[in-house]
Formats: structure tokens, C-alpha cells, sequence
DNA sequence: TCGCAACGGTATCTTTTGATACCATTACCC
DNA sequence: GGGTAATGGTATCAAAAGATACCGTTGCGA
């Protein structure tokens, strides 16, 4: 299979021939390993990348803390660097590999370009505004709305079922900081949803049952 | 003055001639009064309203409480809207007029197609999405790590420079309402900021000190 | 002027969450 | 093997916020 095969496999969503055939010119496939960072906060983003394979997390760093904002997963864009490009801005926030993650490099002059030219391409932007959008007001409403021990039970089984494995691999102090509060906190919850028998709990890795 | 020059004073940022030709051509200009429904949840776009003049609050009902998003001032449009039009979806949340409101209506079909001819429009698209998700952002990060009292004592002071007036017109109920708690908290609260001279008290209205 | 609804003050109690402290276990490097 | 860092179990205490209840005031329309 050729390499663009593999790559318009999975960003099927680009329909135009011209358009794959730009991308194909101009870009680069670029692989990083787990943990290592892909954006630094307040660098100037010169590339937007696009996940091939792998996953990317991104969050700024507050003080002591930091927040979560979303996961990038394959075929989809990271929404800060995308809005930093229109800009000209730093990032306001660091992205960092979770696994082995391979990423197509789009150098930041073709994505207003391509917008004018290419449908598929505005459709894109577009979306990714939108649906990163809807996914921090979903985030936002759980925080103001729901207890503690819901949102780790949700944390949990949406990693389920986009990982397609019962066994979560988090600590405790990982999860808080996801979650934005103490280890102490979550250690306590998830001891309860043992004894209710909803899930097991092993060194650093959770089993949903 | 004309009504195109009163326009274009708002919307400066509206810069090709044509476009502003385009606008005249299409676009109608609609009054709202105070507390006048401007978009119903759960119904379909037709037009994009961009604020002239006054103020719009949109909000979703969630059940018995209801969840405010954000205000669209002069100059600017409703994101849930814009994101609307593209996919032609229904509106997932309300938008009511604070004040008389003034907005420029837009029907959908112009908005991918402008995007594509003029710079400044697609600019004014990006940056909406850009400048609601900083908001979100940050009212998520407030709702996440601030106390009741710091949120309430930020709400105030912002209304304060909105609206230039040290006189909040408000209830104890509708502050609990937008800042998704009860109406005993904000009493309680704000009766200890007055105790503490911050601010007084007057039927219904907030006077900052 | 009577009645009702909106507004707001306050007390009491409970629940949720956070803070702190201390200890046991595991993994791993030197 | 010993030291050390990461992990997590648990107890105790405190603070924040929510729930409920009850009452007084104000504004307004019938």
C-alpha cells in the first residue's frame, strides 16, 4: 500500500484529488514518541498537525495544576494550533504524545488557502471548531452539574470503549489531575465502586467489569 | 447618515466593498424588544443575526435549571448559529434579547459562500468560533477551581464595565440562575459582601461600590 | 384594600469535597 | 540488598455548598 493510500485511508474525508495531491506535495509525516511533546507552550505554531495513528493530549499548565482539554485522536486536528495559525499566535497550550503517535505536518500557510479552494477542506475547519466546541461545553456542564464519583465513572468508560479494553492504565494522582481534583478523592471513590463490585482495582490500572 | 454607513461603523471589520454591497442587497435589519425570543431551541436556522445594537443572552434549559453560554454584544454574532448553518442543524439552545435589540440577518446560504470570496468574512468566522471557545474556556475554568463568592464577585464587576453602571438590575434568583446555583447561596453571599462593604443592597439591583 | 407573586433574609442540617497526615506496598535503580 | 519514588488505603477534620423551611417585605393588579 502506498503511503497515500494509508494516509487518505484514514482522512478519507478529504474528497478532492487536487487537494490529496497538494497535501501529498507539501506535507510531512512526522512520528513522535510516547510523552514526547509535539507543541510547547507559547511557541509559534508553523505546522498543523493532522493524527495519523496514535494519540495526542492537550492541556495548559496552571500553577500547580494543569487542565485537560482534549484528546486529539487519528484524523482529527488539534483545535489551538489550528486557531493560533489564523493569528499568526503562540500557543496558549502544550501538546504531548500519549502513545506512538504519527502525524501528518500541514505548513500553516495552505490552511487559509486550501479553505477558498478546497470544500472539504472549509468543512474540516470548520468542524473542528464545532466539534471541539460541543466537547468542552459537554465537559463544562459535567463539571458545574455532576458529582465526582459520575464523572470518573464516565472518564472510565468512554476510555473503555475508545481504548476497546477493560483495563484502563491510570494512577489515581493521573486521574485527579484529569479531573481536576485531589488523589486522595478519587482513591476513595473508586474503592466505593469496588465494593459495589463495578470495577476491580489493580497497581496503576483500573478493570471495568 | 444612511443606514449602510450606521451599519458599516458597527461592522468595520467588514472591509471589501463588495461584500458590503452583498449585505445591503440581502441582509434585513430586525428589531427585538426586551425579553423577546430571538432563536427557540430545537428549531432551524434560516438566518445568522449579527448584534447591532443591544444585547443577546443564549442559554440552554436543562431541565429545572438553565445553563447561560454566553452574551452576544455589538459586532458580534451567535456562535451556536453560525455552527448551526453549516451543518444545517437545529439550534441547541435559546437565544433571548436582554435589551431592545437591533440585528442584521443574514440568510444561511451567504455564509459558506462569503467565506470563500472575502477575506474579512472568513475571519469573522474564525474568530467567533475562536473567541466563544476562550470564553467557554474560561468560565469552565472558573466554574472548575473558583469559589461561588470569587464567580459572583466577577459576574458583578463585569456587568459593571459592560453596562457602565454601578447599578446591577438583577434578583438574587436570576444571579442563581446564571451562575447555576441557588437563590439561598447568592443571598448569603452577597449579604456577606455587603457586610464587608463591598457592595448594597437594593430590591432587585446590585450597587457596586 | 385584599391577595398574590416576586423578592430576599436567616437558621438549621446534610452532603460533598478538600486538606492533612500516616502508613503499607510495589517497582526499580544503584 | 538498601534506598527511594510512585502508588494507594484510610482516618480525621474542616470548609463549601446545597436543601429545606419559615417569615417579612414590596409591588401590583383585581
Amino acid at each position: 500500500m502506498t503511503l497515500a493510500t494509508e494516509i487518505f485511508k484514514i482522512l478519507h474525508f478529504i474528497s478532492e484529488k487536487a487537494l490529496r495531491e497538494e497535501i501529498m506535495e507539501h506535507c510531512k509525516v512526522l512520528t513522535f514518541q510516547k510523552g514526547e511533546t509535539i507543541v510547547r507552550e507559547g511557541e509559534y505554531v508553523k505546522v498543523l498537525p493532522i493524527v495519523l495513528s496514535g494519540h495526542i493530549r492537550v492541556f495548559q499548565a496552571k500553577e500547580d495544576r494543569e487542565i485537560l482539554l482534549y484528546y486529539v485522536d487519528p484524523s482529527q486536528t488539534c483545535m489551538m494550533s489550528l486557531s493560533a495559525c489564523f493569528y499568526n499566535h503562540k500557543s496558549p497550550s502544550q501538546a504531548v504524545a500519549v502513545s506512538e503517535t504519527k502525524i501528518l505536518a500541514i505548513p500553516t500557510r495552505f490552511i487559509t488557502q486550501w479553505q477558498k479552494e478546497y470544500n472539504s477542506w472549509n468543512t474540516f475547519v470548520i468542524k473542528t471548531f464545532r466539534n471541539r466546541y460541543d466537547e468542552l461545553l459537554e465537559t463544562f456542564e459535567s463539571v458545574a452539574f455532576d458529582h465526582i464519583d459520575k464523572r470518573v465513572l464516565e472518564y472510565l468508560t468512554q476510555r473503555k470503549t475508545k481504548e476497546d479494553s477493560s483495563f484502563i492504565q491510570i494512577s489515581h494522582q493521573q486521574l485527579a489531575y484529569e479531573l481536576g481534583t485531589t488523589r486522595v478523592v478519587i482513591s476513595r471513590i473508586l474503592k466505593q465502586f469496588e465494593l459495589d463490585g463495578l470495577l476491580k482495582l489493580h497497581r496503576a490500572e483500573i478493570e471495568l467489569l
